[in-house]
DNA sequence: CCTCGTCGCACC
DNA sequence: AAACGGTGCGACGAGG
């Protein structure tokens, strides 16, 4: 056994290093005599979990502590710290870690353990954190990654050394910060230091913020829903998505040719780089074109509405050049690198992400972004063989809830006997239906008229006229965003119908309609879904995206399936129902998109 | 050489 | 009085 000793604060913490298995007793005593809570976090390869196995993916540490003494495993060594890791997770009673659903998922690959079995006892700090306070840190929060929590809530000493050491590590072994994992020797003292450290903060941030979860909140069992939900995105990402690699390796292939074409366009006609902003503004400049748009820091804008606006051959080659380089590399390429060994992909679904609480989807599928109403890239995801893609959403979701919250009786009545709610701005305000969607979108993301001016192209004159119109028209929204604000200016936040707590930053009360409705939004969503995994369709999910849930159905179950399903993700509020639209396609997720396009 | 701020762009 | 909200990622290029 290894003792490694370190202060947090001025107190002494131990971390001990387990070496060879007879210092496993020592192990064992502890983790009985600390069974009813630990926090533990594992140490890895990488983060492709999903290529568990020799040669790919591997666990090469586990560590278990309190607040002030940690136990490190070097589960790499072999068998017998396996069992002992495996014993270890099933006999503590109470688990905590930090994002822990990534540590399940090691759990599950490399020991064995379903995760099944630890989550029902797991309690997430990254969960606990969001619940107290979910900006980030650039927005002057406190961040949800654990080297942020340890400074903001902990000691912004601890967490430099902590955060440090792997950059100093990764420096002394001439390796870049992302490939140290896999080459640090077990062994490494800094390593070991980072390690044991980590359950011993996670530890003590369950402990601070625990008191901290706003009492509504707990009241309305948010802390157990949001961990439950986080169980259930961890097994669609176990699931993955089916990738259909020979479609994107084709349109991979196919891009390259179109970005080497249109590349060489550019070049003959002056920019050798068609990603430099400032070899594109030389360029145009020497034609005598002049940029007058500015960015957000001031510089000169060349951006895709610059661009067409100026219509010449460079231009033109350099729009089409950049897309098929992004394309390429942002969603075939990063599919066909992230498959696993039966060709799937694995998503990291953030169930608890944004300040609203929305989820976000990163890594290998950035499902959220892929370009809308274009099966273009669709098409790469497939259904299981036999199965067909359903798609399922919630019809003008945001709006509805504005409607059910604000108890406006015009827009619930228009909602309730089916009329057009853009139509019915439009014709307040005297404008078209494009201004009055306009003006009901932007008022929704807490807009005014040159947010509608730009974003829809309506005229200063209409655009202004639209957002009396609206105001007028529905009053209940205005004293709902009234009140919102009024909450958000006395208190600093506001909290939404689930009991959660969002805080609204004093330079802009105004987004406190936003969050509400946002974040009500998501939780509608997070219902189905926790509903969904009552009834047993979790394993049919393929993807959460904000208003929409994609499903694997059985071909021949597919109809009665769809119709279930929608019937679970259907609420009513206060009287008001929030719709779901399905669309039945083919294997391919893209094929639901061209089915729908070809009826209209 | 790597890190990080900035920009542009994909979405709801 | 008015105020568009929320994301992630790839690329460049300045700075350490």
């Amino acid at each position: 056994m290894h003792l490694i000793e370190h202060t947090i604060k001025g107190q002494l913490v131990r971390i001990h290093v387990v070496e060879d298995e007879r210092d496993l007793p020592a192990f064992k005593a502890f983790i009985l005599a600390n069974r009813d809570l630990l926090a533990h976090d594992s140490e890895t390869t990488g983060l492709d979990w999903w290529n568990a196995g020799p040669g790919g993916f591997l666990a090469r540490l586990w560590q278990f502590g309190t607040a002030d003494e940690s136990f490190v495993i070097p589960v790499e060594k072999g068998p017998a710290f396996q069992d002992a890791t495996r014993w270890a997770l099933r006999t503590v009673r109470r688990l905590i870690a930090h994002n822990g659903t990534f540590d399940m998922h090691v759990a599950e690959q490399c020991l064995g353990l379903p995760m099944e079995e630890l989550a029902p006892k797991s309690w997430d700090t990254k969960l606990l954190a969001h619940l107290v306070d979910g900006r980030a840190a650039k927005e002057g929060g406190p961040g949800l990654k654990l080297e942020e929590l340890t400074k903001y809530y902990i000691c912004e000493t601890i967490a430099g050394e902590v955060k440090g050491s792997m950059t100093a590590i990764a420096a002394e072994l001439g390796v870049k910060k992302a490939e140290v994992w896999p080459a640090i020797p077990l062994d490494h003292r800094g390593y070991l230091l980072y390690a044991g450290m980590d359950p011993i903060l996670a530890y003590r941030l369950f402990k601070i913020l625990m008191p901290k979860v706003p009492a509504r909140s707990r009241n309305k069992g948010l802390i157990s829903w949001e961990h439950r939900l986080a169980h259930i995105t961890a097994q669609i990402e176990r699931t993955g998505y089916l990738l259909d690699a020979e479609y994107a390796e084709a349109k991979s292939e196919e891009l390259a040719g179109e970005q080497a074409k249109w590349e060489n366009v550019a070049r003959l006609e002056g920019v050798d780089n068609v990603n430099s902003n400032q070899q594109i503004i030389t360029a145009l400049e020497k034609r005598g074109i002049r940029l007058t748009k500015k960015t957000k820091k001031g510089n000169l804008a060349v951006d895709d509405e610059v661009l067409t606006g100026i219509g010449i051959p460079l231009t033109d080659a350099i729009i089409r050049a950049k897309k098929a380089k992004k394309w390429k590399a942002t969603w075939f390429d990063r599919a066909l690198q992230g498959q696993d060994q039966e060709g799937r992909v694995h998503a990291t679904v953030n169930s608890c992400q944004a300040r609203s609480a929305r989820m976000t989807i990163t890594g290998v599928i950035s499902a959220q972004t892929l370009p809308s109403g274009d099966s273009y890239v669709r098409h790469c995801f497939l259904a299981e063989p036999g199965h067909v893609t359903v798609s399922s959403d919630y019809g003008n979701m945001e709006l509805r809830v504005i409607a059910v919250y604000s108890g406006d009786p015009t827009m619930i009545d228009a909602f309730q006997r089916g009329l057009d709610l853009h139509q019915m701005t439009a014709d307040a305000a005297g404008v078209d239906r494009k201004a009055g969607k306009g003006t009901n979108l932007t008022v929704c993301f807490g807009g005014g008229w040159k947010a509608i001016v730009e974003q829809y192209g309506v005229s200063e004159i209409e655009a202004k006229k639209a957002v009396k119109a609206f105001w007028n028209t529905y009053p209940g929204v205005k004293r709902l965003a009234d009140r919102l604000q009024r909450e958000a200016r006395r208190t600093g936040y506001i909290y939404t119908g689930t009991g959660r707590r969002i805080p609204v930053d004093r330079n802009r009360i105004f987004a406190a309609l936003n969050y509400f409705i946002q974040s009500t939004s998501r939780d509608i969503l997070a219902r189905a879904l926790i509903e969904l995994h009552r009834a047993g369709y979790t394993k049919y999910i393929r993807l959460p995206i904000h208003d929409e849930l994609v499903f694997s159905f059985p071909r021949e179950r597919a109809a009665e399936l769809t119709d279930k399903t929608a019937r679970i993700m259907e609420m009513t509020i206060k009287g008001l129902l929030i719709p779901v639209d399905s669309e039945i396609g083919e294997q391919s997720w893209g094929s639901v998109l061209d089915l729908e396009a070809s009826k209209h």
